[in-house]
DNA sequence: GTGTCTACTATAATCGATTATTTATCGAAT
DNA sequence: ATTCGATAAATAATCGATTATAGTAGACAC
């Protein structure tokens, strides 16, 4: 599946540049949850007119990132335990579903990028000590899901999914610091990959449910220990 | 279920103005699908400064209205067959969920707002030829909807189905100009209304996915006509 | 006649300064 | 001491002008 080059020179504009600078600062923490968002300062920080920044905190809006509040400025969307578990609900109500489009939109090309991105995926270690490592294997295991439901053709569905996955990448950020890529990780991955590209669609639904809702309870307990109840 | 007067002094924001201004041009057709949407012009046209403007469209991108491309501008987002028929297929994954979940969380408070809503809504009546009671049985029947699936307490699963709404709407307006209201929708409504205080949940989603696939097959068959093929 | 390069025009993106609104501070009266 | 009101400081929203980019038309060469 090769890429046909998006843009020669896609000229980033500098709202885009900020955008994914505070996406990432955002998904990992650095700004924290439920932390106000000075304009005047981040603008001095970041060495940019008001006018990019607010475009871009308004995309971040979008996304779910950061709530706005008229005239009281912006804040990053608090964490709580009801937002994990309903992102975690909204995903199993959603992926799956996704999963059985793709299954019968695909062909041998979805078929071929799904096996592509599972070996790779699987070659992909993650060293607890090593951030790069970290990151490329979340980019190896984003790609690989993607990859998986990627041909259902829905654009909205989506937009949705990614929403739901930069709410949860971040919560796994910040709780789960370092952890070492477990073997059953590996097997489900696999299980789902083979049982999609058979058309064992119940069974690709079923895997793939079992294995948001293990990755997700396991963030859910670390959660829950730290916010004791609502803020 | 008395408006709790949401704020006291909203003081709605310029951009917050003319973003629902835009909005309703948009789910109106009066800013087309597919139309370039110049911002020296709308800003002249609504006198007012580009900031707000600029933040409006953005928000409305947000919500899937509008479409845009870095040093490009923007776009009415374009409607298609294929867009109708993603729209309905999500409506029908996510609100059958939504009202499973409103079932469970509901009391006896939900229970008096649904029958309320479908009051209001069966003794609204639709006179083709008058747009003012066109828009109020749209609102009683939005209301209405909303209630019955409010309770799923899942604020992004709402803002989902809000997005989901708001496209349909448009296709709506754009085919329907004007339909007398059907007895057998009051019908289809009653029952539903009455299947989810009773917690007859697998009937209730049943009725409701009906409720839905009815209410946009009709629309589809009127896009497919218009809409000889992808553009 | 056709293709390509260049200057021009339209328009999107950005900046710096101004205005409007909220939040914090202080003082006085109860 | 506490609450209310007025003022001052902070910050969000907006404006008008400037800069950068893309699209277009025209000139030139072949």
């Amino acid at each position: 599946m090769a890429q046909p080059a998006a843009h020669p020179l896609p000229k980033r504009t500098r709202a885009e540049d900020i955008e994914v600078r505070l996406r990432h600062d955002i998904l990992h923490g650095i700004l924290k949850p439920g932390e106000k968002l000075n304009l005047d300062r981040l603008r001095e920080a970041m060495g940019i007119g008001l006018s990019p920044l607010r475009e871009a905190i308004n995309r971040l809006v979008a996304s779910g990132l950061v709530e706005s509040e008229a005239m009281k400025g912006y804040t990053v969307t608090p964490i709580s335990v009801a937002n994990v578990d309903e992102v975690a609900a909204l995903r199993i109500e959603l992926e799956p579903y996704a999963l059985r489009c793709a299954m019968k939109n695909g062909g041998l090309e979805w078929e071929a990028a799904v096996m592509g991105a599972l070996h790779r995926l699987n070659h992909t270690l993650r060293v607890p000590g090593d951030p790069a490592s970290l990151a490329q294997w979340e980019a190896a295991n984003n790609a690989f899901h993607e990859t998986l439901i990627g041909r259902c053709d829905m654009p909205l569905l989506m937009k949705m999914y990614h929403q739901l996955v930069a709410l949860n990448d971040r919560y796994r950020h910040i709780y789960l610091k370092a952890t070492p890529i477990q073997r059953e990780v590996i097997d489900e991955h696999t299980a789902i990959a083979h049982a999609a590209i058979e058309r064992r669609a119940d069974e690709a639904a079923a895997l793939l449910t079992g294995h948001i809702t293990r990755s997700t309870s396991n963030l859910r307990r670390l959660i829950v220990a730290d916010l004791p109840e609502a803020p």
